[in-house]
RNA sequence: GUCCCCAUCGUCUAGCCUGGCCUAGGACAUCGGCCUUUCAAGCCGGCAACGGGGGUUCGAAUCCCCCUGGGGACGCCA
């Protein structure tokens, strides 16, 4: 049985990068019919937060990664990482080390100052007695040479020399235990086969490998996915816009245009760009992952999205869209208006922010007007435009395209004018804007009664 | 500084393992055109890449070496 899992630890929101490891440990672990952990490292108790581990919870549920166990605490099992340091301790695997962090700190700084690797120099590591009152760390005995290797899912072999580790601390003076550490015991007694993770760990990797041998538990296999850059090649960070994956559902994404991208950053399937969740599950291996860094291309993300808006069924992007049109402070009373308004922007909305804010006038005769729209529709010379549309709309005894279509038409032929010269103060007139959808589907969609209403107001301004 | 990793259009990538089908394919972006009541969408077309140098081979984007460039890691953070 195939076991991933993803543990973030909560000292920062759920951003891209870790949404997309997170995404490629849920896409493998159903792929093979396998488990899907999720794991909470909070043992840096300094800088872990309950809004953090909210926010990373949210973010998975709302992208649609459901996970088969946990969340499990680290906070929690503190006793078990303590039990196997002093095993270690006892065996002859770990010793107590008395040196100070600061004097360590400051070993580390001429270290690199003179160019040389700032390794910690085992000054504690044969000592012979046992200092009762002082305050120490546990330290792992790390192998002095030979060479650690392993097989990478995604790179191949990759190997380190032992010169290259030092004597990790694995429990610290205040008793609570290390990443390299609780990582180990965890994975192995969760039953971790699959560990997928950030390249940035591949230099833990080695050092964990050596725990797992000192403790004697299974070696689990490794896929070091590469990071995630932003435009400028660096690590994404907060420079790069959204630092919460929540950001993004606030901004109008659609989760099902999440994912698809972000399984795409650093995946292919041939040349297949759009994939339901569904299709990710049956298509996703590790063996066509890529080894280099991405770039986060917002621009994509814009079109998938928009390609899911046009794509998705209409009520169900008309649910979503009334949420975002409540955000705005629009209550939608006449929920049938809903499904004509979607299908009529899904093509020109990239988000459902996007969308809202284009379908807020439909849903009230109180709208702003854009000052130079106004300023250049609703003028003097536009006013017998108005006046006789009122006329001939009043005396329309069908409803349809053809009728209204006919009305425009006579009225640009009669002025000597084009079509879209009659159509523009209209369209001002009803939506308050140059741009929306086709003129005769807003006459539609709002009805006679607002029709009229919203061309009796414009005429108004204009006096 | 040391170690580890990476390297195809501006971006995401296919191709690389198992050399010839590659005059390097697709997508986003961009540019032009068509359609058109605005704006989109849609359709058609254009621009655009194998980092450099050595090998190996009849033949290299594909295999090997070096260089360069980029990234990551070197914590009593995770």
């Amino acid at each position: 049985m195939i076991k991933t899992r993803f543990a973030p630890s909560p000292t920062g929101n759920l951003h891209i990068g870790g949404a997309r490891t997170a995404l490629f440990n849920y896409l493998y672990a159903k792929h093979v019919g396998g488990v899907f952990v999720l794991r909470i490292e909070d043992t840096d108790i300094e800088r872990s937060k309950d809004e953090y581990t909210r926010d990373i919870l949210e973010g998975l549920t709302w992208l649609g990664m459901q996970w088969d166990e946990g969340p499990h605490f680290q906070k929690e099992r503190m006793d078990i990482y303590r039990e196997h340091a002093m095993r270690l301790l006892n065996e002859g695997k770990a010793y107590k080390c008395y040196c100070s962090a600061e004097m360590l700190e400051e070993k580390r700084r001429v270290a690199l100052k003179e160019g040389r690797k700032p390794n910690y120099d085992r000054t504690c590591r044969n000592l012979k007695e046992d200092r009762k009152d002082q305050p120490f760390v546990i330290r792992f005995k790390s192998p002095v040479d030979g060479e650690v290797s392993f097989e990478d899912r995604i790179r191949g072999k990759i190997t380190f020399k032992c010169e290259e580790l030092d004597d990790l601390v694995i429990l610290r003076t205040d008793n609570t235990p290390t990443y390299n550490f609780t990582v180990v015991i965890d994975d192995a007694l969760m039953g971790i086969t699959s560990i997928i993770r950030g390249d940035d760990h591949i230099n833990n990797t080695p050092r964990q490998i050596l725990i797992y041998e000192a403790l004697n538990y299974r070696m689990p296999e490794f896929a070091h996915v590469p990071l995630i850059h932003g435009k400028d090649k660096g690590r994404l960070s907060k420079r790069h816009g959204a630092t919460s994956l929540l950001e993004y559902r606030n901004d109008g994404f659609l989760p099902e245009a999440l994912m698809n991208y972000l399984a795409r950053l650093g995946w292919a399937y041939g040349d297949q760009e759009v994939f339901a969740k569904q299709d990710l599950i049956e298509k996703f291996d590790l063996k066509n992952v890529g080894k280099s860094p991405s770039i986060f291309d917002m621009d994509k993300l814009l079109w998938l999205n928009g390609h899911y808006l046009k794509t998705l069924p209409e009520v169900e992007v008309a649910t979503r869209l009334e949420s975002f049109l409540e955000n705005r402070g629009i209550k939608v009373t006449d929920r049938a208006k809903l499904i004509p308004v979607v299908i009529n922007l899904r093509d020109r909305a990239k988000t459902l922010k996007e969308m809202a804010e284009m379908a807020a006038f439909f849903f009230t005769d109180d709208f702003p007007y854009d000052e130079n729209a106004k300023n250049k529709f609703l003028t003097a010379s536009t006013k017998p435009i108005l006046e006789r549309f009122l006329n001939e709309f009043a005396s329309l005894s069908k409803f349809d395209e053809n009728e209204q279509r006919r009305i425009f038409e006579t009225m640009a032929q009669d002025g000597g004018k084009k079509l879209v010269e009659v159509i523009q103060p209209i369209r001002v007139a009803l939506c308050g804007r140059t741009v929306s959808p086709g003129i005769f589907e807003v006459v539609s969609i709002l009805g006679r009664e607002s029709v009229t209403k919203r061309i009796q107001k414009a005429i108004a301004l204009i006096a």
